[in-house]
DNA sequence: TTACTCACG
DNA sequence: ACGTACGTGAGTAAG
């Protein structure tokens, strides 16, 4: 960016502290993937970029204090006494802010004693003195006494970069007053701000009437006996004090600077460094909104290449040969391919390193004849890979008729488990944050969504050559990680291998009765019209009622009813708010069935139906084993792990889940209770670890401790309440969020949890010390070491402090549950594997695994089944799993 | 794309 | 005083 030749010179001052600290508090809190806080920094970003835009400086300085005494201290101790600590999420933003400055080639001055005011006063003096003009730019109306024929004051209104134009003739209209005359302001109103007294009973519109008839604070106190009752003797006891407070308040202007404004002359900024510093911050919006991508794109492409130094060579014009040579000295390898599904995806190309070179092999080069040795190479069990999403890779390559073997280690899979809560899985990504050598992004090489596109041969070759050696680059890094953290045996023992049992589970897929789907479509059609048509009826007219725009019309504007609950765009149309409404009309309760069924047609219905493959009537699911903070898997394309089961019209989609094969069965088990149970066993309660090894009905139990009652005085409502109890505690218990559920009021779900904690002690003190474990480590573990970071567990806003809280309650409980399931499926698979077992593992849902098996092995398997998944994990109760059998989903029940 | 709603454990 | 239960994925409407 160059500002191009200004005629005549203009500074921007920019007063660094006041309008962080405005930003601060204008922009919700927003961090980074690391963790740092960015929105004061961001907030202050825009506002410079709109003030260099509007002003075309010629020079530009941004001052900070600097310490926390200042001369002021000298004269009165008290100054900007009783302010707030910074809080730590500001304070870590001015290192941020700084580095973002030195991007922008911005100057930035601070010297001890002096405020920034006092540098930006005689900065203006010194331009003024020379007849330049000048641009304040701060969220303190101090400022305002530094406004003049050449100096104009912005000042911050509403959020940061909302500003307001000061100048002297400003000035007089808004106050009456001169620029000069602002220090007598507040040597009579004072600022609580900065502890500066005034005279006490003297607000602005006072102070303002006595400058109007007296000028300044030395005439007031002259002329004291002019003025009239309470008020005079309020001044005549406070002289001194209007005096300081008029001193304070007044801007040094003679700050010993030792620099000139040649200093501060500001010629642009450089797009490559400012493109670096936006990356670091994450600020992708800004980045974009400057078109800093191409010069971000080349500082990229440029730092990598020197970074790591190696030779790109694509087979397809170089030929098989090297790549063929190089296999066995192959230290990584990168699949590349597009599309989320994995099962729909089409190969792009592949890569890899051996040595100083990486190799490049387009995906069509798979089918020349001179590809066997490689692909020999892919399917070797005994040639190890080490790769980035290689449960992904595998997939990619089945597609193609390639049974990718020996994967033993995934970048992406090591990433996930030394921060699962990172949001962002690409190599990218990662190398970012770990500050090594970037590479390009995908996004900025193929383009995204509608852009996507494969670029030339050569320019692929490259990108895949950087991947696959920042794979390299990355794993003996990833690797130390996990030893370090004592991860090691969670990654190679569990999830590594469990990654290869998930692949064979996808690739195996669920049979899914196509024709079962669409007739109970045609009977949910069926329902709808004729709900739909009712709806109409009762409400008097038509409308769109999958709209909730409309909908909220519809029930609060016409029908008036009462409004239970907001969202921030208009009403609350769900579920819940329904329920309270059905009394008044009885449209309401309509619309609560057509919304039930309107869900089972489009997700469900139509939904499976699509995802159901023509060559084999099967469903392929995908399970993310990189995605959820606690450790569970997640299903996509389509989901299968949230399939109706709570009501009976949409249990009916289950029947649709068949075996495969004639004469098979489904079979299901389920744990009982498992997270009840994996907090009896680390909470190490007594009454709850009792009452599972005497084989009690937890909720039961609960509720007889929680009413204290015997065990034949507990109904179902008492019942129903303790389990929710115990949804609460697993969940991080808080009253407001018990309430919720059981529609009592907080004070009697405070009142049960109390309850609740005097009949488990030893629950309370597991809820009390982890949150402790929390503060103290900033992560809670799993009981197989698995780890969740919890930066907000100190964090000063209430609201983000309580999530982190809640969540150190409940990672460790959902997060061993569903380590215990993992290494259940291990020992299933191994089971059947070793057993010579025909049965199939098809799906898991959490705390339950679903089979086909043939007839002759469902006897075995109603034992194996349970007694593998009981015996996953020794723990202080006894594990429990279900299981049930049928010739559908809906009958293994 | 974002917001809302709702299916599951 | 604050105002959310924990973890997900997907469909629809509407900007």
């Amino acid at each position: 960016m160059s500002n191009g030749n200004n005629k005549t010179d203009k500074l921007v001052l920019i007063d660094g502290n006041s309008i962080i600290f405005r930003a601060f508090y204008a922009l919700p809190p927003l961090t980074n993937s690391s963790g740092l806080h960015t929105n004061a920094v961001l907030g202050f970003t825009t506002m410079l970029l709109k003030v260099l835009e509007e002003e075309k400086p010629s020079h530009v300085l941004v001052a900070f204090d600097a310490g926390k005494v200042t001369f002021r201290h000298e004269g009165y101790a008290e100054y900007k006494g009783g302010r707030q600590k910074t809080p730590p999420e500001l304070s870590e933003q001015f290192p941020l802010l700084k580095e973002l400055l030195q991007a922008f080639s911005i100057p930035q001055f601070e010297l001890a004693g002096y405020e920034a005011d006092d540098i930006i006063g005689t900065l203006s003096k010194l331009a003024e003195d020379q007849g330049k003009s000048a641009v304040v730019v701060s969220g303190d109306k101090d400022m305002l006494q530094l406004a003049s024929d050449h100096v104009s004051v912005l000042i911050t209104r509403k959020g940061v970069s909302d500003v307001e134009r000061y100048t002297p003739e400003a000035i007089g209209e808004k106050y009456g007053i001169s620029p000069a005359q602002i220090i007598d302001l507040k040597g009579l109103m004072g600022d609580a701000s900065d502890n500066i007294p005034g005279v006490p009973g003297v607000g602005e519109k006072t102070a303002l009437k006595l400058l109007q008839e007296f000028g300044t604070v030395e005439n007031v106190l002259d002329r004291v006996e002019e003025v009239k009752g309470k008020l005079r003797d309020n001044i005549e006891a406070n002289m001194d004090s209007a005096r300081m407070s008029k001193k304070l308040a007044t801007i040094f202007r003679e700050v010993p600077l030792e620099r000139t404004l040649d200093d501060i002359v500001w010629n642009g900024y450089e797009n490559a460094s400012l493109a670096t510093a936006f990356r670091k911050l994450e600020f992708r919006a800004l980045s974009e909104r400057l078109n800093l991508g191409e010069a971000n794109k080349e500082e990229i492409a440029l730092s990598a290449e020197t970074a790591s130094k190696y030779d790109v060579v694509s087979v397809s014009a170089d030929g098989w040969a090297g790549l063929n040579d190089a296999l066995s000295e192959a230290e990584a390898l990168i699949v590349e391919a597009y599309g989320d599904n994995p099962h729909q995806t089409e190969g792009i190309g592949l890569a890899i390193v051996a040595g100083t070179t990486c190799y490049v092999v387009p995906f069509a080069e798979l089918r020349s004849p001179e590809a066997v040795p490689f692909i020999q190479w892919l399917e070797d069990e005994s040639a190890t890979k080490t790769g980035y999403d290689t449960h992904r890779s595998e997939l990619v390559l089945a597609r193609s008729g390639i049974a990718l073997r020996g994967q033993t280690f995934d970048v992406q899979l090591a990433a996930y488990l030394l921060d699962p809560t990172e949001a962002d899985p690409s190599l990218h990504g990662l190398l970012q944050r770990l500050n090594l050598p970037p590479i390009l992004s995908d996004d900025s090489v193929y383009g995204k969504g509608a852009k996507f596109r494969v670029p030339a041969e050569a320019e692929l070759a490259k990108h895949l050559a950087a991947k696959v050696d920042a794979v390299r680059r990355l794993k003996s890094l990833l690797a130390e990680k996990l030893e370090s953290l004592r991860m090691h045996n969670l990654y190679y023992e569990l999830e590594l291998p469990l990654s290869i049992v998930l692949a064979g589970m996808e690739k195996q897929g669920i049979t899914v009765n196509a024709n079962a789907l669409a007739e109970l479509g045609t009977e949910f059609q069926r329902r709808i019209e004729e709900t739909t048509n009712a709806i109409y009826a009762a409400a008097g007219f038509e409308f769109n009622i999958g709209s909730t725009k409309q909908l909220g019309e519809v029930l609060f504007d016409r029908l008036e009813l009462p409004v239970v609950k907001k969202t921030k765009t208009g009403y609350s149309t769900d579920a819940e708010v329904l329920e309270k409404l059905e009394p008044y009309h009885e449209a309401v309760r309509l619309i609560v069935h057509y919304r039930q069924l309107s869900k089972l047609q489009s997700t469900y219905i139509e939904g499976l139906t699509k995802e159901i493959r023509p060559e084999d009537g099967k469903i392929h699911t995908f399970y993310k084993q990189t995605i959820a903070a606690t450790g569970r898997l997640s299903s996509q394309f389509p989901n299968l792990q949230n399939i109706p089961i709570r009501l009976e019209e949409g249990r009916q989609i289950r029947k649709a889940f068949v075996p495969s094969e004639p004469g098979w069965s489904i079979l299901a088990a389920d744990y009982s209770q498992i997270e009840l149970r994996v907090l009896a066993h680390i909470s190490g309660d007594e009454g709850l670890k009792e009452a599972f090894l005497k084989g009690m009905d937890v909720h039961t139990k609960t509720a007889m401790d929680v009413f204290r009652v015997e065990s034949s005085q507990v109904d179902a409502n008492m019942r129903r309440q303790a389990k929710a109890v115990n949804f609460g505690i697993v969940y991080g218990i808080s009253d407001y969020g018990l309430s919720q559920n059981l529609n009592i009021t907080r004070r009697e779900a405070a009142e049960f949890i109390e309850q609740y904690f005097q009949a488990f002690p030893g629950v309370k003190r597991y809820m009390v010390d982890i949150v402790e474990k929390a503060r103290k480590d900033g992560y809670v573990t799993t009981l197989f070491d698995r780890r969740r970071y919890l930066p907000e567990i100190n964090h000063s806003n209430f609201n983000l402090r309580s999530f982190a809280e809640r969540t150190a309650m409940n990672t460790p409980i959902q997060g061993t549950a569903a380590d215990i399931i993992k290494l259940a499926m291990m020992r299933m698979s191994e089971a059947l594997r070793d057993r010579g077992l025909q049965s199939r593992m098809l799906l898991q849902v959490h705390d339950e695994l679903v089979f086909e098996v043939p007839a002759d092995e469902l006897e075995i398997m109603k034992e194996l089944v349970p007694e593998v998944m009981s015996k996953a994990l020794p723990l202080d109760v006894p594990l429990l799993a279900d299981v049930s059998v049928g010739t559908n989903w809906y009958e293994a029940k």
